[in-house]
DNA sequence: TAGATTGTTAATCGATTAACAATC
DNA sequence: TAGATTGTTAATCGATTAACAATC
């Protein structure tokens, strides 16, 4: 024993968080029709070295030498080992903007995540659907959660409720969290959070455009012409 | 020379993508009335080492031995540091369900930033409002964002058009791309792109869940009683 | 002054990169 | 066989942590 198991507990989270940007990039390649793949290919387009490709995909598949890597198999792999089984049902809270917005979403498709149901405390949008699915008062949420058996939490409601939206889930049974409000949760042991902060990520964006700009005062700016400055 | 500018570039990437959590978190602090906040009680807060917090904070301001910091203090750095004047004006392309909750949100606001515009393929939504804010079609997006000196766009629309939507931004003037499509975007030397995939996320939460399964399985455990297993 | 807290310098840890070996 | 590509081992780089010094 302590083989399969710790292997995968071996991929470093850095690698990981590749793992799904991978996924996309080769099942485009795959509908345009690219049966193989380099990692000098998959480097070059996704802006990292060929190295640390391969040692990437290393973690949960092979290449072929001369050949590079099957395409659709690799595309396999990524979702075998991404998805995983079990796990995957979510349920939502906060049915405003964002909330509906996720709720329509297809892209989770893509892993075989499901959102059941939507909770929240406006009345007036109970036994209503949106995207075809129920929403619930948010005084159910707790036992509705645990009926269904979803382990996965979606917070989309102010961040003045968020915490205790949070306590619910949990004891619903909820064992991962992805959190919109920008607080920090408090979660006992076993429970995971993932905070979803997309202000504080326009934020930095906007910050690293001015750095930028200084890079640009002292060198660089290749490939950049463009009338005067 | 020399100084203040490479002080600030200094900054290591996971430091700067702590500090709008430490924001988030002092603001919070502030209007609960804590004058003084000590390195301490924020690691407790946002599990992190009181080391790495003071490492963290040593960039952008200096706290009080036997005190700790001045809370409002902090959070005026912080603001000043994050914001950084300029560069702080988005249009946003896609006004689905994803563009008009990024429309709505009013979540930017804590870092002065505006969404002065939306543009959508749809004719049937031009010269409409969401939240206060026109929306126009992307036949204008080039030109009008060069109008608005906008340097920031945000990609909310599907897959396939997120390449051509990203060209046009950029030939408006746009530095930096906060883009929701799970694509990689080309862009030329001098524009920052930043993905934000929400499946993946959700993705690598469930996968983190399974792990934890498994690390229960070995040993830990604790905190977590909750009937039969 | 004593004590609690910040700030800094050195050691550790982990990920990336470079150099090279293995393989079709 | 020759050559291109993967895979691995060692070196580098950067961030975190630990130990300690500085300060109110």
């Amino acid at each position: 024993m302590q083989d399969e198991q710790s292997t995968l507990r071996a991929i470093p989270r850095p690698t990981l968080e590749r793992l799904p940007k991978y996924l996309n990039y080769l099942r485009a390649r795959s509908e345009r029709g690219c049966a193989q793949t380099s990692s000098a290919a998959i480097a070059r387009d996704m802006h990292l070295t060929s190295v640390q490709v391969r040692k990437d995909l290393a973690y949960i598949t092979s290449g072929k030498p001369r050949v590079g890597y099957d395409t659709d198999q690799l595309v396999e792999r990524l979702e075998h080992f991404l998805r995983c089984d079990s796990a995957r049902d979510a349920v939502l809270v906060g049915a405003g903007r964002l909330g509906k917005a996720l709720l329509s979403y297809e892209g989770f498709g893509n892993y075989h995540l499901r959102i059941l149901a939507a909770f929240d405390s406006d009345e007036a949008l109970s036994e209503t659907t949106v995207h075809g699915k129920p929403v619930f008062p948010v005084s159910r949420l707790t036992s509705l959660t645990a009926r269904l058996s979803a382990l996965i939490g979606i917070i989309a409601v102010p961040s003045q409720s968020a915490q205790e939206v949070c306590d619910a889930l949990v004891q619903g049974g909820v064992r991962g969290i992805l959190n919109f409000a920008p607080v920090y949760l408090h979660v006992p042991e076993g429970v995971v959070v993932r905070n979803e902060d997309i202000a504080a990520d326009l934020a930095l964006l906007a910050n690293s455009i001015q750095e930028e700009t200084s890079d640009m005062a002292s060198g660089e700016g290749a490939e950049y012409k463009e009338g005067s400055l």
